[in-house]
DNA sequence: TTATATTATGACTATTTTGTTACAGAAGCA
DNA sequence: TGCTTCTGTAACAAAATAGTCATAATATAA
């Protein structure tokens, strides 16, 4: 399981404890003790996931909330909301204000690391170390590996991507701008026609065992990952 | 969900509000701040929804409304007004004028977004990704997919476009300016005619199927899309 | 039924979109 | 550093699609 995590946390005791059960579970950190803090963060770079405090000195967490589910940039960033209160009005609030899920303080870091889990499966499943497979084709994103029909392949890093994000997100058009934002990254200035050469050079790759007419284009529109 | 959505608004916090709002909803947005430079943008280019203000420096909104609603190229633009007010007279001053729905300031994103969602829904259903589906003929435009009783079939974008408006606005005759309009699109200067030839080319696509003759020719008005 | 208006159809060309290749610079690696 | 791999871009080729026209077919009205 990869990704960075913002961590919004006040409580420095807290926020150590949080910060050493992700990254022994393999995610990158990045913390910040306010709200203004993790903006400043997060304008920096985008995290895969924010874990955020209910309550926060200044603004509260609800209000990071809104604000981030405010700006496109930052509208579709899985949140996971940190309580005190069992209360569940207060857990119907953070649900409702744009949360993906909730974890009421005390928490075990198991319980805390399954929801992470569980959210990134949901929202973003190409952050996952999930083994994907379609019909013999099959991506390793731990081995960093791809093999069609058991034999490896080898593909460059974009092409490693874009094709495990096609497989997470099969059946569905996606545009050139879609899949630069999602496989190259937030804040890359690069053609849209880029992605056709890389898509060609997929297709290529995948030619080998015939997978290569998973690739579909779908002219107007952009490309779809779907059963020939 | 696509669609451009106009924000006529004199208050730029409010403004910029409505327009981060609707951008995360994936909306492209225009933004005016008078009714004159509402009127200006809409003749370049048409909206799919305008969300228009009450309290507008000169002219109001119920003015602009009226204008609108009164000039042939504009008469169905979808319209929403936003009022300060929760006065029932106003509300119904506005609908009663034209609007299409209202929104009460202050007002909640998710309560803006689910309006617009409602009036879109209801009045350019095409804008919409909901899958459609009738008799075996189904349209799924997140896949961007068209099959005849399960068996997907190619067909060009334009011919996409059309079926899709003719199955999300079915049993009413469009003429081939409306269809020019709301397929097309504002501004496009193409012959009448040319409808005829894509109509004939969907027409030969779902021949294999024998759903063609969902497509009616209603001589001397337009198309219909209804059950033969 | 015939004349007329309207639509259907097929063919053709222009335009748009995508595929493909080559290449230069960047980045990683030994 | 020198080598290899990877990237993004540009240029050109290929393919799909769009629009128009000419002509045939069809419906409608007189």
């Amino acid at each position: 399981m990869a990704g960075t995590i913002l961590i919004v946390e006040d409580e420095p005791a807290i926020a150590e404890l949080i910060d050493l059960t992700l990254k022994r579970n393999g995610h990158q950190t990045i913390c910040a003790g306010s709200v203004e803090e993790a903006i400043r963060l997060i304008d920096h770079a985008l995290p895969d996931l924010a874990l955020i405090d209910w309550m926060l000195p200044g603004a509260s967490g609800i209000e990071l909330i809104k604000r981030l589910r405010s700006n496109k940039r930052t509208q579709s960033m899985p949140i996971i909301m940190l309580t005190a209160k069992a209360d569940e009005a207060d857990k119907l609030a953070g649900l409702d204000t744009g949360a993906d899920d909730y974890v009421t303080k005390p928490f075990s870091p198991k319980e805390l690391v399954a929801r992470i889990k569980a959210v990134l499966r949901r929202r973003a499943p190409q952050l996952t170390d999930d083994i994907v497979e379609t019909n013999g084709l099959r991506v390793d994103p731990t081995q960093h590996r791809v093999s069609l029909n058991g034999e490896t392949v080898h593909m460059g890093p974009s092409e490693f991507r874009l094709l495990h994000f096609f497989m997470t997100h099969p059946e569905r058009v996606h545009t050139r701008t879609q899949l630069l934002d999602q496989v190259w990254g937030d804040h890359v200035f690069v053609e849209d026609r880029t992605v056709d050469v890389h898509i060609r050079r997929l297709r290529q790759t995948l030619e080998r065992s015939g997978h290569d007419d998973y690739i579909q284009t779908i002219r107007g529109a952009g490309y779809r990952f779907s059963k020939p």
